[in-house]
DNA sequence: ACTGGATCCTGACTGC
DNA sequence: TGCAGTCAGGATCCAG
């Protein structure tokens, strides 16, 4: 999926296009996604003004007022785009917002493991947002965190860092990638990791994030900005996907391995 | 409580 | 060209 920067890059996308205007209804043509989308939403956003397009972990939060919100998740290959009133949908084009300015705001998703939830009440009390960790960018993520959770932890450190209650907007790239940077073997066991390192791979992972969103996320496939570009990052990665490929650090060939259900990529010389 | 595995879905790619 | 197998940016649920 989009992780963090490619969640992020798409919110300030959408945002300029969204905040301060109304609704002006929604078409449904594939309910079927991880959730069913509610049968009743283009009469529930129907003339709603958005106040604040905001983000927690990968859900888009759409701030309706009244304490109304429109949860938008992308799953695996989901992607939002705003586009011509007049577009024509693809195949999998499940949804378009209808806004202003004879423009919507079209979800795409193939694998159809993305969401669209209907909220009232304070969003983080929303049972899929209630048990999530803190935003790695934010003051509260810190080595002492990593550390005081990891401690009596077998898990490899990577399935560690993305486990959402642990930390948030972490997927399977900047897992690879924030593990290289800091110098710490994918598969070591979380709480046999000490506090320093975990200091370094706080450090590693924020700026992991912010470079992948100051190059508008990462697009293997499917990902695009909210005006269709692709993310750049992908020029950036330095294990990820790289297998039998040199080390950009020291020229040993990156290894790969399945841990906990996902590929790990590591360079064996220079994490451990 | 923790851990590993199966699961949802479609498409791209590889090898025969 | 076709077909089978593998893999893919996520997160939940279940069994042990």
């Amino acid at each position: 999926m989009p992780e963090l920067p490619e969640v992020e890059t798409t919110r300030r996308g959408i945002a300029p296009w969204l905040e301060g205007r109304r609704l002006l209804g929604a078409r449904v043509r594939q309910p079927r996604l991880r959730w069913p989308v509610p049968a009743d939403l283009d009469a529930r956003v129907r003339g709603r003004r958005v106040r604040q397009v905001r983000r927690r972990a990968k859900y888009l939060l759409l701030d309706l007022g009244n304490d109304d919100w429109l949860l938008l998740h992308l799953g695996m290959s989901g992607s939002l785009r705003v586009l011509p009133k007049d577009s024509p949908p693809g195949p999998h084009d499940h949804l378009d917002l209808l806004l202003e300015e004879r423009r919507l705001l079209r979800l795409r998703d193939p694998r159809r493991f993305g969401a669209v939830l209907w909220w009232h009440g304070l969003p983080q009390a929303h049972p899929r947002l209630r048990r999530l960790g803190p935003e790695p960018l934010s003051a509260t993520f810190s080595g002492a965190h990593l550390y005081g959770l990891s401690r009596a932890r077998r898990t490899p450190v990577k399935a560690f860092i993305m486990d959402q209650r642990v930390v948030v907007g972490i997927g399977n790239i900047y897992a690879n990638e924030a593990l290289f940077a800091a110098g710490i073997h994918p598969g070591r066991a979380a709480g046999h990791i000490a506090l320093p390192r975990y200091r370094r791979l706080v450090a590693a992972i924020r700026e992991t994030l912010e470079a992948a969103i100051a190059q508008g996320g990462t697009t293997l496939r499917d990902f695009e900005q909210a005006d269709g570009r692709p993310g750049y990052f992908a020029q950036t990665l330095r294990v990820y996907g790289r297998a039998g490929r040199p080390c950009p650090r020291c020229g040993t060939p990156i290894r790969r391995r399945e841990l906990g259900g996902r590929s790990a990529w590591w360079c064996p010389r220079c994490q451990r």
